[in-house]
DNA sequence: AATGAATGAGCATTCATTCAT
DNA sequence: GATGAATGAATGCTCATTCAT
C-alpha cells in the first residue's frame, strides 16, 4: 500500500515498534507515537486506519522482513540439514538482537484473530522452518515426526532466550546452544535409561 | 457483619483468568469480571488494589500452582534424567491444557517490572527445570552447558505448541514430541554432517 | 433526638467536626469519621440519616452551644452598650479559639438551604447581636440604622481574624481590636474630611 | 489545525463560576460545566489539569480582577482616608453584586494550601486595604494599630452583608453602612461608658 | 497532505449507603 | 444495637478519533 510519503510511514512504524516493545498496548499513546515519529497526531491516521491496524502492521512488517531474510540466507547455501537448522537459529537470533522490540512484541494483544496479516506472517515463518525439517526428513537426515511443531519450537526458544535469558549472553553462544539442543540429544548415555521415548 | 470471604477472591481470580485469556488487557472490563464472578464491582477493589494488581495476582497465583505441582510430581518419583524431563514437559502440557488462559496470558502487560510477583514465579519455574538439568549433569546423564537456558526453552516450547499448534493435537503427543526433541537428536546420521557444533 | 448511646453520638460529632474543619466536605470520608470516632461505619447511620445530615447537625450543634453561651454571658451582667458589644466579640473569639473547626466550617457546602437547622442557628446568632444593637439604639447609646447588618458583620470579622489573621495573634488583642473598630471611628480627625457619610 | 482558543477558556471559567456558586463543589459535574460552556468534556482538561485546578483558577482569576480594579480605582483619585475606605468598600460591594458567585465561593475547598494562587490573591487584596490604612496612619488620618486586620475585616463584612443580608438591600446602602461603621463609632456618647477600650 | 484542537464514548475507581451477621 | 463486607450508582478522567484550518 503505497502512500504519499513513504518516509513518514516508516518513521511512524519505527516509533511504534519502539514504544510497543516497551509498554503494553494500552499504555502506548498514539500521541506519543506521533511525537516520537515527529509527525502530527492526525498524520498517523493518514497511514493507518487505527491503533490496532498500526500495531499489526508494525508486527507483520517486522515478520516479513525476518522471513524474507531467512529465505535468502537459506537459499544462498545448499547445506546439510544441521547446517540449515543452525542457519535458521542464527538468523532468528541475529534478527532478535537487532530488533528486540519485535521479539518482545510477539506476545499478541489477545489471541491474534486468525487471518490477520500478522498471524499469516507468523505462519510463514513456521512454515519456512517446517519445510527445512521436511526436507531433512526427505533426505533422511532428520527423523522428526512433527516438522510443523519444530517450526513453532525454534522461534519460541529463541524468543525465550533473548527475552528472559541473561542479558550478557551473546548471540553466538545462544545460537550454538539452541542448535546443539536441537541437533544433539540432551541425554548422554541413553543406555542408562531403560524406558525409552516412543515418539 | 459479614466475614471476609476467601471464596469471593477465588471467584474473582477465576473470572479474571477466563476473561484475560480471551481478550487483550484493555478490552477486559472490570465490570464484566465482577459480573462473571457474581460479585459487585466494588468488591473487586476490596480484594485487589486495581486492575493491574488483579491481572498480576491472577498470573502469579496460576504460576505458583504450576510450580508447586511440578515440584510434587518430581519429588514423588526418583527417576532417571530423561524421565524427569518428560515429567516436566508432561506437567507443563497438562497444566496448559487445564488452564489455557494462563499460558495464553504469559505474554505480559509490558515488560514485567523485575521483582514483580509474577516474574518471580516465572523464575521459580525456570529454576526448577534448571535444577533438574544440573542434577542430570552431576549424575553424568546430561551434558548440557547451559541448564539455565533449558529452563527457559521448555516452557516456551510447550507454550508455543499449545497456543499455535494444531488444535487437534493431544497432550500426550505434544509431551512425547517435545521430550523426544530434547532427549534425542533431530539429526539422524551426524556422520553425514562434517561441520559439527561446538557448544 | 435521644438515641441509645448518647456517648457514641458525641464521639461521632466530634470526629466529624475535626475532619470537616480540615478537609472540604467531599474529601471527608465517612469511613474516616467512623474510624476516628471509634465506631463502625454502619453505626454512623444509626445516629445520622446521611453524610449531609451529620454535617449540618455538627454545625447546628456547635452554633447552638455558641448562642447559648453568649446569651448566658449577656444575661449575666447588665452592662453598657459598648461593654455588651465587647462581651459579644469576646465570646465569639473565645469560642472560635476553642472550636476552630466550627469557624472554619462556617463556609457552607453551597448556599445553605434556607430553613436548615444550621441556617436557623446562624440567624439566631445574628439576631442575638442585632438585639443588643437595637437595645443600644433604644437606650440612645447607639445610633446605627441597620442593627441586623451589625449582626452579620461581627461574626464575619471574628471569623476572618481567626482564620486568616496572624496565627500568633492572641484572643485578647483580637477582641480589643474588633471592639475598638466598632466602638471608635477609624477616622481620627473627621474635620479633615469634608464629604461626610450619610448613613 | 484549529488554534488554541483563549475564548474557550473563558467560557469554561464562566460556566464553572456560575455552577460553583450555586452548588457545593462535589455536586458540580464537569460534564455540566462542559455543557454550559458549550465545549466537550475533554476540552475542559485541555485548559485545566483537573476539577480542583479549574476551581482554584476560577477563584484566583476572579480575585485578580477584583484587586486590579480596586487598585485602579484607588490610583485614580488621590483622596482623603475616609474617602479611600469608602472607595474600597464600594468597589468590593459593586464587584460582589456583579459576581455573586465569587463571594459565595470564597469559602474554599479545604483550607487552601498556603501558596496556592488563590490564597496569594486573597492576601493581595488584604494587603491592598492594609496599605490604605497604613497610609492613613502615616498621614495622621487614622489611628489604627492593626492595619493588617482591617484588611481582613472589610472583605469579610462585605461578604457577610451580601451573602446573608436581606436580598433587597441595595449596594449603595451597604456601602454607606459598612463605611459608616468603620469611619464612625457605633457608640454615640462614649462619656456614658466608663470602661474604655485599650487597643 | 498535515496538523493538533476538540471531542465524547468509554472505563476505572470511589464512596455513601445497605444489610447479613 | 453494632458492625464492616458488599454493593453499584455516580463521576472524574483518558485517549482514540475526527475535522476545521
Amino acid at each position: 500500500m503505497r502512500k504519499p510519503d513513504e518516509n513518514k510511514r516508516r518513521q511512524i512504524v519505527t516509533a511504534a515498534a519502539k514504544l510497543f516493545s516497551m509498554l503494553p498496548y494500552h499504555k502506548v499513546l498514539l500521541e506519543q507515537v506521533a511525537t516520537d515519529a515527529q509527525v502530527g497526531k492526525g498524520t498517523v491516521y493518514i497511514y493507518f486506519k487505527d491503533k490496532e491496524n498500526l500495531y499489526y502492521s508494525m508486527i507483520s512488517e517486522g515478520f516479513a522482513k525476518l522471513v524474507q531474510r531467512l529465505q535468502q540466507q537459506l537459499a544462498a547455501k545448499q547445506a546439510h540439514f544441521a547446517q540449515r537448522v543452525r542457519a535458521i537459529v542464527a538468523g532468528l537470533v541475529e534478527f532478535g538482537l537487532q530488533h528486540p522490540e519485535l521479539f518482545e512484541v510477539m506476545r499478541s494483544v489477545g489471541v491474534p484473530p486468525e487471518d490477520t496479516a500478522w498471524d499469516n506472517k507468523r505462519k510463514e515463518l513456521a512454515n519456512l522452518i517446517e519445510q527445512v525439517v521436511r526436507d531433512g526428513v526427505s533426505s533422511g537426515e532428520c527423523g522428526d515426526e512433527h516438522p510443523e511443531l519444530i517450526g513453532l519450537y525454534i522461534p519460541a526458544m529463541v524468543r525465550a532466550a533473548l527475552l528472559y535469558g541473561n542479558p550478557g549472553d551473546n548471540g553466538l553462544m545462544l545460537t550454538e546452544h539452541i542448535t546443539k539442543v536441537l541437533t544433539h540429544s540432551l541425554v548422554l548415555r541413553p543406555e542408562l535409561t531403560k524406558e525409552t521415548v516412543c515418539g
